[in-house]
DNA sequence: AAAATTAAGTCAATAGTGCTGACTTAAATC
DNA sequence: GATTTAAGTCAGCACTATTGACTTAATTTT
């Protein structure tokens, strides 16, 4: 008794409370909800040798078609080089194109081929079948709860870029 | 006009619709939310060289103080290979310490000290507050809802482990 | 008691994603 | 004509995670 006594000096054995961080279950459900949101499309990602990052950029490409290369890196807060690699490969396996802007020949606004189209949809799907599925389980699927919620989860200054993406104008 | 036909045959030019995905606008949403939700922690795990493995690993030890390094592997899904240097970190830095277990003396059982258990709560509570912030001004403060949904959102068969991480027993 | 299994740790090699810095090219703007 | 901008490239580095092979010590099985 003593000797543990003294191997156990200075650690803690109490497992943090809520009176300490009051939303520390929806913390941890949170971290697993997202792990398997994620897991459906990295499992598709995996078979065409992809990852997040492809998923991403493929993601908004689709979302607003013939947006320029610095429009994604802004979209995606990396940089240039990160982003370079991913769009290459993307490329080249003909799920992107790129053409040169008619107003602004330097840019290379960037379009989903029919492929890329294709894969992005195969990606969202599960995604979107589980969202629908949690909110009908939970009694949510008649309101904007959800989405409300995860709105109010974003930096009030980064909503605005969700705006856009929503709205019709590229 | 010719041209501009020829060099956007194959392309798709329009966004993808609620029609095809129901909810992309939460898809978005969670995206965002999540990156922002997370990028509160990596501010302060910058200030010490650590990352989000490290967050992670720190978080469930100080949930389940006592736990093993098999438990740690099984719950993080990751190998051991993987936690190991991310744990000796730990270790080293102070935050973590390893205790011989009583009954299986092969075990090494994982106890947050003093300052693991500080570092862990000034990650927490960023997040906990954003929640909470997010509850509040979405209207649901008072009830489970965002709780129903995370947990619809998780796959069934890993709830077992969320209820055992919330158990009073170690 | 010997053999097999288990918990933990280690070494080595590899992949994916991201970073910084420096630089080039071509086009637009001042 | 000079400067700035959009995009691309080269090189090097860091972090997180992977797989495979192996060691050590302790427990369990036979």
């Amino acid at each position: 008794m003593k000797a543990d006594a003294d191997a156990t000096s200075q650690i803690v054995v109490e497992p943090i409370t809520e009176s300490e961080i009051p939303q520390i279950a929806n913390i941890e459900l949170i971290f697993f909800a997202y792990r398997d949101f994620t897991a459906d499309a990295d499992r598709i990602l995996s078979r065409f040798g992809f990852g997040r990052a492809h998923h991403r950029a493929l993601y908004f490409v689709n979302r607003k078609p013939g947006m320029t290369v610095a429009d994604l890196i802004s979209i995606l807060a990396i940089t240039k080089q990160s982003l370079s690699r991913v769009l290459r490969q993307l490329i080249d396996a003909g799920h992107i194109r790129q053409i040169e802007g008619r107003e602004d020949r330097r840019q290379r606004r960037l379009f989903p081929t029919q492929s890329g189209r294709e894969l992005v949809l195969e990606l969202s799907r599960p995604q979107s079948r589980r969202i629908d599925a949690a909110m009908r389980e939970s009694g949510l699927s008649a309101d904007t709860l959800v989405a409300d919620f995860m709105k109010n989860m974003i930096n009030p200054q980064e909503r605005a870029v969700l705006a856009n993406l929503s709205s019709k104008e590229g």
